[in-house]
DNA sequence: GGCAATAGATGATCGTCGTCATCTAACGAC
DNA sequence: GTCGTTAGATGACGACGATCATCTATTGCC
């Protein structure tokens, strides 16, 4: 059955919001066409309406998700005045964000995946990862702005592997100690 | 047909080695028995006679590549007993590194997939950190004991996230950047 | 030398995958 | 109000996935 013009567009973005998930929470080959599908309450046949193939909603939905990141972590910033970067290395760094991958970092779920993706989708990662490594570039100290940016780089692959450690193990208590040894490092100065 | 018993072990050996691999390469996902067997000389079917499931080879295939990481870690550090910090930051984040995920480390590659797995694997995924952990504490600058493990967590964690960054974006300059920040700022101290 | 044990080959099963041709019915322009 | 357009549903396709029953031929023990 067709549906207006507007709720055609709606389902869409509920079709990548869906895939946002999933592929975050199962990884770009954990999860098929069908399922991310049901998950939008749409039936798998109607996907090629939208999407010319799987690894074209990959990439839409790599975007979209990153896209949220960065107003994400604008509003944690909003939200903390005060000590702008501890507050954005305790929101990353969080148990709830390690424990949900779903609604967390597209780099500490997927950035491997990425690796093996096309084109496509690791240009979104790096189209996506330049505004977050700004905002950090702008948060973390040092004297040059060449150092800033040093820096901002490094904090972010500091963040995106304890994440990525993390989530790795099974030993909850060694799971804990990697968060709460970077969280100190990267407040440390 | 069958073989001698060495012969048998041997092959098993081989198994786990080309799984070492591609599953680095491609992911717990990416890559099938029928596949791995083939790239091992064997057909499919004898699999099952050396593993109960493709999960318990993954089980296996990561306890074997994270061994021979320690092993190559202490060689990195045997050959260069001047630096031993940087020799390994250097190695770790070495270009040839970054573009053969097939013989890299376990936590860049799989970190993520193992994430996604059961129990077994994520097991043998906290075993294999603990001794590169313990490799790190002795190498890493500080005054106390508890600090310098923290150190060494925040130290591995930013390896893995500046090989994942730097695997996931499309961009060589930019992929470049990533990995001679993460090496500037380790060695700044 | 004979025989039970077994490593590996063959081939099938059954589920799931991405993709698409076809059908349908509501939409929206006239 | 009519009709061409099109969003979504239905159902099928061929490929590929993990797993396993069965067959085979060699091995290693007596």
């Amino acid at each position: 059955m067709k549906v207006s013009r507007e709720k055609a567009a709606e389902n869409r973005e509920t079709i990548v919001k869906a895939a946002g998930s999933l592929f975050r929470e199962k990884g770009f080959d954990g999860i098929g066409v069908a399922d991310i599908m049901q998950a939008a309450d749409l039936t798998h046949g109607g996907f090629y309406r939208h999407f010319k193939s799987k690894d074209d909603l990959a990439t839409e939905a790599s975007k979209a998700v990153m896209a949220r990141s960065v107003v994400a972590w604008n509003k944690v910033l909003e939200d903390a005045p005060g000590k702008p970067l501890a507050a954005l290395v305790e929101h990353y760094l969080s148990k709830r964000m390690r424990d949900d991958a779903g609604r967390g970092c597209a780099f500490a779920s997927l950035g491997a995946d990425a690796a093996r993706q096309g084109k496509p989708v690791r240009a979104a990662f790096a189209a996506g990862l330049r505004p977050l490594i700004d905002i950090l570039t702008r948060l973390v100290p040092g004297i040059s702005k060449v150092a800033r940016r040093r820096k901002a780089l490094a904090t972010m692959a500091q963040m995106v592997g304890a994440i990525v450690l993390s989530r790795a193990v099974d030993d909850a208590g060694f799971s804990d100690e990697i968060l709460a040894a970077s969280k100190a490092e990267l407040l440390r100065n």
